[in-house]
Order: C-alpha cells, then structure tokens, then sequence
DNA sequence: CTGCCTATGTTATTATATTAACAAGGTCGT
DNA sequence: ACGACCTTGTTAATATAATAACATAGGCAG
C-alpha cells in the first residue's frame, strides 16, 4: 500500500504546476526555488521541502529543469494521463464549469453533462450536449470515469452522489452547499462558494469589534 | 489591536451556521455537539473548542441553543450586518456566482456586477444589469463596498485587483486562476476550481502507482 | 436537598505543518 | 584541478491544529 502524500502538500502541487506551465510558455529552461517562492507566494524552503518528499528533482547549485520538474508534478499529480470526469448540474454553475475545463483545462476530458430537467437536456455547451440524467450510469461506466463534479441543488445532492458512487465515480469535487455522505474509500472535496464567502468576511476590517476574537 | 481567530476555526464557522440554519428551520431548538458533529462531519470535542474559542455558548448537561448559537455565530463571522459586494468579470462563471448570491445567500448584498466587455454590459441578471468597468469606482466608493469576487481571465486579473484596492476593496475572493500580489492588510481568498480540480485527481484511484508517493 | 446523569468547557497530549538552520552536491572561473 | 559560490536536500526547531482525557456545571428524579 502506498502511502499518501500530506494533504498540505497535494494542495500546493497543481499551483506549482501552473507556474510551470507558464515559465516553459515563456521558454525558461531552469528556475530556483527564490523564483517559484516568488512566483506562488509559498517560501522557498517549503517549495524545496514539497518537491523532496517525492524525491530529489533539481540540480543542486543551479536549480529545476522546468520540463522535467514538470513531467514529474504531472505523474505525482495523476495528470499523466488524460482525465475523464462527468458534470451533474447543467445549472449556470454547471455550465460554467463545464466550458471552462473544456476550453482551458488540458488534462481532462470531460465526458458528459447531465441535468435532471428535461428543458435543458438538448442544449450544447460548445460541441457537447447537455444529457438526461438516465444516461449519466451508462457513460460512467462505458468510460470507466472516475471523477465527478457536482453543481446541483442541495436537496438532490446526496442522492445524486449515491448514483455516482454506485456507477464507479470514486472521486467528487462538491459545490452543493451541503454535507455528503460516502464510503470510506470515495474523495469528496468540498468546494461550497457561500462559505468561501462568508470565511472571507469575516476578516473584513470593521470597525466595532467586540465578540469577534478571544477577550480573555 | 484584536487577535483574529485561527484560519482552521474560521474556514469552519460558516458550516456550523448552515447547519443550524438548517435546524432552525425545523424548530430544532437545542442541539448538542454530537449532533453537530453528524451534520458537519467534524468530531464534537472538536466543534465544542471551535465555539469554546470565542466563549461559551452552550449550557452543561443541555446542548447549546440554536437560535443563540447562530446569532453568536452570525455576529463572529461579520453576517449580522448585511455585507455589499461587487463582482467583477461577467463572464458564465461570474453570471453564475452573482445569481447564485442574490437567490440564495441572505446574508449579502451584490451592489454591482461589472465586465470590461462593452457587449455584455447591460444585459441582466434577475433586476441587476451589468456594467461597465468603469463604473465600477464610483459603486465602491458611494456604497462603501469592501468585498469582491473577481472572475476575469488570469490576464486581466491583476489590474482588476489594483483598481478595486485603489477603491477601497478589503477582501477578495479570486476565482481567476493567478497569484494575486496585494497590500498586507488585504486579504484574499483564492477559489481556484483548476487546482481544487487537479488536487482531487491526486487521490483518484488508480492501478499503477510508482512515483506518487514517497519510496524511502 | 441530595445524588446521578448528561453535555459542556478546559487542560493535556499527540499529530501535522511551517519555518529555520545546515550540510552536501554541483557549477564556474581561474 | 582547485576553490569560491550557489542552490538543493535534509535535519532540527517551532508553531499550529486535531485528538483525547477530564473536570465542571446544570438538569432532574426521588
């Protein structure tokens, strides 16, 4: 069994890989940790200390080849290969999502959209056409996908997941405002914009500030 | 100077108010942490020191009572007050947060939605018309707004950021897909649905796995 | 009013994550 | 080929967060 990498860490990978995906845009052959730290925000210590634990991946005294760095965060990633995942919720949310992983996210595929409204079934989002939800087992399961975002309702979301779980899904990536029961061995990640939100005001400056920290 | 709470506590406390809010709305009077922790999924000794952080909320023996407890929650968080917000970037993604706060987030005030797109300018979501960039100062300013949501391209992202600083914005919260430099006293949340994307695949099961954990 | 029961709030322990310090391995000029 | 310099990779120290253990206070029955 192998073992998983920190959470911490795994959060920060796709972010090393954008700025990757950028300098070797701009033709940068070799970067060093000052300049990623720079780059993504994280200090170069960590960025050296992430890139260990999964092995030793730069040259010391010069730095990272910025296209094998890449190809290896791609493999750790699992974006190596081409990722196919399915949409649930052919809301605005939904179809927003759905383009934008189409248009500007390289390393997946996304399978189909399905809705549970009849009205929108039919209609296209670029080439792909949103689906009934009776479609949705056959494609999982033709495709062998294993990751899906759900964008619908809060009510219809746990039955939704419950669907997806069944049909092979082991992975999901949440945007119903809700709490999602699944079995142990299924990924949930949360994605819930209104606690985004509502996380962020709270360090809106004020002006009264009485309850809002620890007086003891 | 007040000392803010633990970033872990507070990206917490607008599930626990979703929650009751929950609740509340089935006349739920007293709740104990246990039960908490059913609907949150976090362990109840945990929930008991994230409230126990700001005081104490609950009665022993009892639970704690939800009405109290949420308005507690409410004046914590900054929610008691109605919170205005601008959007900037008018794109499907944008359209979709902007509906998404006006239906079915209580607690704050979308004031303007605004694109730098001339074409999209005056088309509607629900009562709120879009408008030009260039409005966008004068919105912040007369209504005193101190939140955004940016949804422009990673391009645009930066100069969108300046501009609403230079307005008086405080707090952000960034769906653009870029590292965003801003004052210290600032803050910004990034909502980066790529990464979130790509950090679920990293737990996607898979058959071969060779390099994506540590092998010492 | 006394004692048992329950659930909170607090303190202690453990685990995780970040920061800092340092040692080791390359490069490059001379 | 040697030495100064640079940047990585590793080890140590600190800080933060999560878990567990426990003591405290209120409710309620008799």
């Amino acid at each position: 069994m192998t073992k998983r990498a920190p959470k911490s860490i795994v959060k920060r990978l796709p972010i090393y890989l954008r700025v990757l995906d950028g300098l070797i845009s701009r033709e940068v052959e070799i970067v060093s940790s000052r300049v990623l730290s720079e780059e993504t925000g994280f200090t170069a210590e960590q960025i050296r200390k992430d890139f260990a634990y999964f092995g030793a991946f730069g040259t010391r005294g010069t730095g990272y080849n910025t296209e094998y760095l890449r190809s290896k965060l791609l493999r750790i990633i699992g974006l190596d290969r081409q990722t196919k995942l399915v949409v649930v919720g052919a809301g605005l949310l939904g179809k927003a999502l759905t383009r934008y992983n189409m248009l500007k996210n390289p390393y997946v595929d996304v399978a189909g959209i399905f809705d549970a409204n009849p009205a929108e079934a039919g209609s296209e989002i670029g080439s792909l056409k949103i689906r009934p939800m009776k479609d949705m087992p056959a494609v999982i399961k033709e495709q062998q996908v294993k990751v899906a975002m759900i964008s619908v309702p809060a009510e219809s979301a746990q039955q939704v997941v419950n669907d997806l779980v069944d049909n092979g899904i082991t992975a999901i990536l949440n945007f119903a405002p809700t709490k999602l029961k699944v079995p142990q061995n299924i990924h949930v990640h949360n994605a819930d914009l209104t606690n985004e939100l509502q996380s962020l005001i709270y360090y809106v400056i004020e002006d009264k500030e009485e309850l809002r920290s620890n007086s003891k």
